[in-house]
DNA sequence: GAGCACTGC
């Protein structure tokens, strides 16, 4: 079959779009807290809201989407799954859920669905649809994220992220409260995306032969979402974006910074007016791409403008993340150094520029080393052209690609699907909550491969999730119902049977917090580390768990905010990374009292009474492997492999060299094998828990 | 002896 045929092409428009329609992953601030405003006042009147929603109508009637709800909404009633290849700024997201909710009037008590890969998307597209709905946010059109609920038993239209609709499969595999079920930004591939959809071929093909699945996707590859679901139809609606000019290096660059401070040095010269926004693999390149702009730029001469180097990558300080967002005034050029963070969670207005590296930086999991490294490697095409669609956003825009048009042709087309290179034993462990009894011939988008598999069904043995058969333990539910890795809820479950639950609750907490120690910078350094130490008295010998149980302690103890402001930032700590912790802490409580139908005190003294040894004996239970023994030359080997491993430079115990063995949460691969979250063993605790049982498991 | 890309429950 000819791949054209599958393709019917509805419409075509033209570029201006009205600015207020082009929202689908627009966000205000990169700080992603969940306060926002839905835009209404509390006291907004039925009226209020419905004229809104009327003014709203006639932006919306003018989105390519709009223009061809007749035809698109024929395809998706007349076929159980429908694949939807909307482009940038077509509408999709907000009115495909909208034209579905007509479709299904009040007769149904059931609800749709709309899933997203990120947790600002699906709150800004709710509270945009319940505008154009005329509804307040959280009653007819709502969301639903983690620690953010707004929608109740009335609400038709649920926006969620997609992690939050597998929790909903976890508890309801069926998922029978649904009646249709729309996965938006389909081809970012994210490891629960692609899981969502290996559940819902399942459903159609059993128990749900009602339900309604429709697969949303910026790009191509509709061909593999339609041979998934058996043929599906392919709907292409064309977006609206603005004209990008390409223009490629002629020769080799050896030197990606290099190569980035000159191009911006030189456009900036024969450009007109218009933000630059560079690509670049990682924080170590943006750090010095600055440093270098920045200096540069003090000797350019006054005819041309003043260039504004910034940085942004996720690690960044809020604060400082914020300032790529601020217009910049008078006869300046905001230059934005960034990672692929600026590629889809983020979009920065006012930027007409590209600067592309065709660099990035990925985590990729060896299996059979238990390792993950962390590798820059050439961007795919599909990226390239998303990064280049940055520069026409808002109006016609360049880009340059800092690489040859050949070594453009010999990039892959896609983005490798996140779960070929990850591990996936928590993925696992949730088809097997589910019932999946046959895990390698399951329906994968995308098979992670046997190897991977048998890694991770050996892995949940280990950890005690799975019998020796390969079914699934009591435990083994509890664990997939914690919203942990694997690793970390036997870690808790290990502490609840030792009695020690709160305080590793407090660690676990911490452990789920990604930032939450900043790297201080190299100025700071000293000063900084030495207060960490200062507070963290038992950390600075013991190590990092037990410093952050320290640390928590301590920003606990603090009453005012102002003060808990001021602890944070002289300690070089996320301060929305602890409110993070408090929260999750919070709900690891509650998920703990349902799974064990308990009352867990949470009010008794725990404070400088935690005993060390008992702590750290509950995370061997979960990271047996990750052990190392020290060498009579103070190097470490790891106790799997034997293979040398080093203490990261941001542990408590990155100087010591005193410990006869650690115990680390990761280990990770960049210049060399680095632990992370270092915790000082003494060799009787590890003979104690040794002893590992290797029995196989089949996959079966 | 000196450093991790990005999400989500």
């Amino acid at each position: 079959m000819s791949k054209g045929k599958k393709f019917r092409k509805i419409g075509k428009t033209s570029f201006q779009p009205p600015k207020n329609v082009v929202f689908s992953d627009k966000r205000s601030s990169a700080d992603g807290s969940s306060d926002h405003e839905d835009g209404l006042t509390k006291s907004a009147s039925k009226h209020d809201l419905a004229r809104e929603a009327a003014s709203l109508l006639k932006v919306r009637a003018t989105l390519p989407v709009y223009k061809h709800k007749d035809s698109i909404m024929s395809h998706i009633n007349k076929n159980q799954v429908t694949i939807l290849i909307g482009e940038t700024g077509s509408g999709k997201s907000t009115q495909i859920p909208q034209f579905l909710m007509e479709n299904f009037p009040e007769k149904t008590d059931k609800r749709i669905a709309v899933t997203q890969p990120r947790r600002v998307a699906a709150i800004n597209l709710a509270s945009r649809v319940a505008q154009e709905y005329g509804c307040r946010l959280g009653e007819r059109v709502g969301y639903s994220v983690r620690f953010d609920n707004k929608s109740n038993a009335r609400t038709k239209l649920k926006y969620l992220t997609d992690g939050m609709l597998l929790r909903e499969i976890m508890l309801d595999k069926n998922l029978s409260d649904y009646s249709c079920v729309i996965i938006d930004e389909a081809h970012e591939r994210t490891i629960l995306t692609d899981l969502i959809l290996g559940f819902l071929k399942e459903l159609i093909n059993s128990s749900r032969q009602d339900l309604k699945v429709v697969v949303m996707s910026a790009t191509l590859q509709a061909e593999k979402f339609s041979e998934f679901f058996g043929r599906a139809p392919i709907l292409f609606v064309e977006g609206r974006k603005f004209p990008v000019q390409r223009s490629y290096l002629k020769a080799q660059c050896d030197d990606v910074v290099d190569a980035i401070i000159r191009c911006c040095v030189q456009l900036n010269q024969s450009e007109q007016m218009g933000d630059i926004l560079c690509f670049m693999p990682g924080q170590e390149e943006i750090d010095k791409a600055v440093a270098i702009l920045s200096k540069v730029g003090e000797h350019l001469g006054a005819s041309v403008p003043r260039l504004v180097a910034l940085p942004l990558y996720a690690a960044l300080p809020p604060a400082e993340q914020a300032k790529v967002f601020a217009p910049v005034k008078g006869f300046k050029r905001k230059v934005v150094f960034s990672t692929n963070l600026a590629e889809t969670s983020v979009t920065i207005s006012g930027v007409k520029f590209v600067v592309d590296s065709g660099l990035r930086k990925v985590k990729v999991w060896r299996h059979q080393l238990g390792l993950a490294t962390l590798l820059t490697v050439p961007i795919s095409k599909a990226s390239a052209s998303q990064r280049t669609g940055r520069a026409g956003r808002e109006s016609a825009g360049k880009c340059f690609r800092l690489y040859r048009e050949q070594d453009y042709q010999k990039l892959p087309n896609q983005t490798e699907p996140e779960i070929a290179r990850s591990e996936v034993t928590s993925p696992i462990l949730m088809l097997k909550k589910v019932g999946v009894k046959d895990i390698v011939n399951w329906s994968w988008l995308e098979n992670p491969g046997k190897q991977a598999i048998l890694m991770a069904l050996q892995e949940l043995f280990q950890l005690g999730a799975l019998d020796d058969s390969g079914k699934i333990t009591n435990k083994g539910q509890k664990m997939a119902l914690l919203p942990l890795a694997p690793h970390l809820s036997s870690v808790l479950l290990k502490a609840h049977e030792d009695g020690c639950l709160l305080p590793v609750i407090d660690i676990v907490s911490c452990l789920s917090v990604e930032n939450l120690l900043i790297n201080p910078s190299p100025e700071q350094r000293d000063e900084v580390n030495e207060k960490r130490f200062s507070i963290a008295t038992r950390g600075s010998k013991y190590g990092d768990l037990v410093m952050l149980k320290e640390f928590y302690d301590a920003y606990m103890s603090l009453k005012s905010a102002a003060e808990k402001d001021d602890w944070c930032k002289e300690l070089c700590v996320s301060k929305r990374g602890f409110k993070n912790v408090v929260k999750i802490r919070a709900q690891l409580l509650s998920y703990m009292e349902r799974l064990f139908k308990e009352k867990l005190s949470d009010n008794e003294d725990e404070s400088d009474s935690f005993d060390i040894k008992a702590i750290v004996k509950c995370f061997l239970a979960g990271f047996a492997k990750n052990t190392a023994i020290g060498m009579p030359d103070r190097s470490f080997r790891t106790s799997t492999t034997g293979e040398t491993i080093s203490v990261h430079p941001s542990s408590m115990l990155f100087m010591d060299r005193s410990c006869p063995a650690i115990l680390y949460t990761e280990y990770v691969f960049t210049t060399k094998g680095y632990a992370r979250n270092v915790s000082r063993l003494e060799l009787s605790w590890l003979q104690e828990v040794a002893g590992i049982s290797t029995v196989k498991v089949s996959a079966r």
